[in-house]
DNA sequence: AAAATTAATATGTAGCTACATAAAAAAGTC
DNA sequence: GACTTTTTTATGTAGCTACATATTAATTTT
């Protein structure tokens, strides 16, 4: 029965953004103090910390200890994507998955590719080329090498079953990452695997992964044409 | 002089990760409650339970009420891209900024653009083409519709100085944004813009932004060959 | 006056309590 | 046995206190 509730740190956090969206606190501008924002809304310092911790993370002010809270005078866009494996996303447009690995092999990993993973020292990496398959047509064409020193248990594993992008994902948590996305004219291998004319456009994924400071994995994955990201909410 | 400091959040999220990362706790495992973490760390359970909303966050847990906390079992990768202002953007790469207003007419808003929105019903709008340049080459091509009903300003602010771009994001701070990646084939104005070939392939982000349920804007950028978007971290 | 030290201050974090809430499990009802 | 209701339980949230910490502002020292 409780018809006033009181307010939640959301409540706060929204009416704290609305005061910026229509410009009561305008870009630059330094915001009162937690505490005297917790006053006004008689709520406690905590609430109001959550709700500005929340708004810091959404790139729409900055705070700073003892300087204060500022709105941000150039907004970023900040998007977050969720990019599952594969199969899932297959599978979660209604269409059948497949896989097919393509060729895979051990190899000394080319400069390009220690780049990707900062380093310069030779490395012994597998490299696996493989297309994923939504309705039997070619979805991703994925270019892959793994370290065979931090994942050597890769070696046994049967990649003409399993895809290395749902094996890694299912037993190598990565602690970082880096995601890149690019546009790349379809050309060579990726037109003949993705069955696509010379000169298509398509958007590139490429993903490397590492546990602490130890490389895992780095996939350049090609998605066929027609293929688009959207960030969640 | 506290030689045995007391753990923080982040060091209890650390260690929690740890465990999943070297599977003590595999995909799909059920973790322990908040409080009996909380006991094995002799730490708070709000402690705990901002270490978890934290991973839950990063996509490595779920967390359900009565439930408990789940290891994901298909873990998501995760990403977040700061898109700042397109100058900004140019300035950061250390290059000189340039702009250039290619053409700005009030039209009746085409059913694709409308779709973006969520609606059907005629809309006035402001279509604005523009160029943005890096060291005086195109970098971005810009396609925007502005509902002039929720934006009137735009229609008094000369865009052949500032760029919609960047008068949108100082003044008009939106409440929901949806943004798009993917790829497309220079043709006819983008090929002419960008001063590229017919046929190169092109990185497109299209973004449509709300105050609340008002539309805002929308916008197609398509970046001039050899663009890339890198994940923040 | 410039440099170094000290104080003041706003945010950051941890711990505690209390209660809210969603969802699963158990108990009861037809 | 299938359905409904109640209880239990783990997470979610708010409030309070206390202290940590970074940074600015004020003060002192050279």
């Amino acid at each position: 029965m409780n018809v006033d509730a009181r307010l939640s740190w959301m409540d706060v956090r929204d009416e704290i953004r609305a005061r910026i969206l229509c410009r009561a606190y305008a870009p630059g501008d330094k915001l009162p103090r937690d505490e005297d924002f917790a006053a006004e809304f008689a709520c406690a310092r905590t609430t109001v910390h959550r709700a500005m911790q929340d708004l810091a993370l959404a790139g729409l002010v900055e705070r700073k200890r003892k300087g204060g809270t500022h709105v941000r005078a150039d907004p970023v866009t900040r998007a977050t994507f969720d990019i599952p494996i594969t199969r899932r996303e297959v599978e979660q447009r209604g269409a059948k998955y497949n896989y097919q690995l393509i060729s895979c092999a051990k190899n000394e990993a080319p400069i390009a590719i220690k780049a990707r993973f900062g380093i310069q020292q030779p490395l012994q990496m597998l490299h696996v080329k493989a297309l994923h398959l939504a309705d039997n047509r070619p979805y991703i064409f994925e270019d892959r090498w793994i370290d065979i020193t931090s994942c050597p248990e890769i070696l046994s594993v049967d990649l003409t079953c399993e895809s290395a992008n749902e094996w890694l994902v299912r037993h190598k948590p990565y602690s970082r990452i880096e995601v890149r996305f690019s546009a790349m004219n379809a050309q060579g291998e990726n037109a003949k695997y993705l069955a696509t004319l010379d000169g298509s456009s398509l958007f590139v994924i490429e993903r490397t992964t590492w546990i602490g400071q130890t490389p895992i994995t780095t996939v350049q994955a090609v998605a066929a044409p027609g293929y688009q990201l959207t960030a969640r909410n």
